[in-house]
DNA sequence: GATTTGCTGGGCAACCTGCCTAGCCATTCC
DNA sequence: GGAATGGCTAGGCAGGTTGCCCAGCAAATC
């Protein structure tokens, strides 16, 4: 149920050169086809791999900015609220956290002047109590999975 | 030089399903292959879509706890804690923010237990001086492009 | 010892990709 | 006005890939 070598090696070889296939991929594993393929079909069905949607940059299409922000929220408020971010496009991503009925989401906006207008739009809504906004300056470690997936191989 | 509603639906329809390829993508879009492999080759290059990268869900592989920490960084410090961080395999992603020299970074662990042999290993360092650490408890929205791209088409 | 599971190596038709051509149309430039 | 440019359509072609199948084999399991 786990995830043994080859399959890490596998996924990183996808996360290296996504546009390989199934084929190249397994030449460069020294497996043959049919074992890349049941490989990667089982790693598809047990959710380990959720797909191989299209990374966007949002800086690349004018949000440049990235901030997070805590949200405190009023009791009871949490079902609410949640649609509510879930309605603003800004919002990349939403957590809800341990403590005192908090959330953290990520926002991104097109300036820092902008980020107000995104943060006034999220925290103007009735449920939300208090908001504290961080920005991003930098990002030296971006979204990765490979250190892991091969740590999780290990085993 | 930014995004238009073809290009909108293009990485929307891909990002559904990304395995159908240039051609079916064309004929869904009701537009020459030509076309749909013209769009997409530029945003590529532009920079638009990063890659199509597997996406590995870390419960999937034993990692279902997720957290983020909130490090303070002693002056002049950063340098080293940033390439300590990225050593640690459970540090998924790493933020540098605006504040006190601070940092956040996203964590996953294999339970509530084990995050604290992450967090350890994370602040076991010279040069952090705190750190805080909420753990996520539901992700009501994970992370997610496809609207903040649908509204960068408009304009 | 018999069965199951996973891998190999190969084959086949259908399909897709990368690349190219030619014509069309609208916008932009001289 | 007239030409050039850029983006789109429509089509063609070779080569590579996918999805699916089979038979043989080895190791682990019962």
């Amino acid at each position: 149920m786990g995830i043994d070598r080859l399959d890490a090696r596998l996924i990183e070889l996808l996360a290296e050169e996504p546009r390989i296939g199934v084929l190249e991929a397994s030449r460069r594993l020294g497996v043959a086809r049919g074992t890349a393929q049941a490989r990667l079909d089982r790693l598809l069905a047990q959710g380990v791999i959720r797909g191989f949607g299209p990374e966007v940059d949002p800086a690349a299409i004018g949000y440049p900015v990235t901030a997070f922000a805590t949200l405190e929220i009023k009791q009871g408020q949490g079902p609410d609220v949640r649609s509510h971010l879930a309605g603003v496009p800004e919002v990349l991503e939403l957590h809800t956290t341990t403590g005192h009925g908090d959330m953290l989401c990520r926002l991104v906006a097109r300036s820092n002047a902008d980020l107000q207008r995104v943060i006034d739009r999220v925290v103007g809504f009735e449920g939300i109590v208090r908001a504290s906004t961080t920005i991003v300056m930098e990002n030296p470690v971006p979204l990765r999975m490979i250190p892991l997936v091969k740590q999780a191989a290990e085993d």
